[in-house]
DNA sequence: ATGGCAGAAATATTCTGA
């Protein structure tokens, strides 16, 4: 199973980048973030044309999940689950789906805007929250996959400039304790299972040239827990969508699980 | 310290993103 998780800042204007890259890549599941559509503007039909069902849990301007996954995957209806359970939040930024037999999560984790605001706040308590609801998920799903972007660069080594960016926002050191919380949890970052060149990044700024500069970073993460560590043989970042004409600011993440 | 780019809502300008 490939697996992959791709922001795409609007699913209206990234529609056709997405539909290309799923032909291309031969996805079988990918979780979108940002679609900052509403369901009934979900182009649900459009995906069926390609192969590929969906399961979204929209919202006007902001935020907005989905999952796309290949025809010929069993998915469990009865398990889709939208936002953390007991977490009161408008915000739509959590949907999961147990796709055969592999508990599958796309998150949207808060931006946090600057330690010490209110938005920082809540960026720590939907932290929290996801910890505590993935105890349960990984008690009844042992293989479970959490793909997202995660609006945290967990090291310095994923970050293009750690001095100009020391203590903001995205790699304050108390967001990366959250993420070391979750790993905590048996949790592996695919991504670093694997050797790979130095200064791979996610994620590049529109503005000042910044991918030309491969000025990003790295917060688009993929996480699995044991059995899923142990069966995956590759994740990489797919730079080739940033390049093209009009792209997402962020880059599809993919893991190939055997 | 600020803005720079992009998208959405709205239809000029503001909000948010990372």
């Amino acid at each position: 199973m490939k697996i992959a998780t791709w922001n795409v800042n609007s699913l209206k204007v990234r529609q056709q980048h997405v539909i290309d890259w799923l032909e291309t890549s031969q996805t079988d599941v990918l979780c979108l973030q940002e679609l900052k559509l509403t369901d009934d503007k979900f182009p649900r039909a459009e995906l069926a044309e390609k192969g590929y069902r969906s399961w979204y849990a929209g919202q006007k301007t902001y935020n907005g999940v989905g999952i796309l996954v290949r025809e010929g995957l069993n998915v469990d209806e009865s398990t889709i689950v939208r936002n953390i359970p007991g977490f009161e939040d408008p915000q739509q930024r959590v949907i999961a789906a147990t796709i055969d037999g592999v508990r599958i999560i796309s998150a949207y984790f808060p931006n946090g805007q600057a330690p010490g605001t209110d938005k920082f706040a809540y960026k720590l308590r939907w932290l929290e929250a996801l910890h505590d609801w993935l105890v349960s998920e990984l008690a009844q799903y042992p293989k479970l996959a959490l793909l997202g972007d995660y609006n945290i660069a967990p090291e310095d080594r994923d970050v293009h400039d750690p001095k100009a960016w020391e203590g903001q926002n995205l790699v304050s050191p108390e967001e990366r304790a959250e993420f070391v919380r979750l790993v905590g949890l048996g949790l592996t970052d695919a991504f670093r299972k694997f050797e790979h060149p130095e200064k791979i990044y996610s994620w590049w700024d529109y503005r000042m040239m910044a991918f030309r500069r491969n000025a990003g970073l790295r917060i688009d993460h993929i996480l699995l827990s044991g059995p899923l560590a142990a069966a995956c043989t590759s994740c990489d970042v797919d730079k080739v969508p940033r390049k093209w004409e009009q792209p997402s600011d962020h880059a599809p993440v993919v893991a190939q699980l055997s």
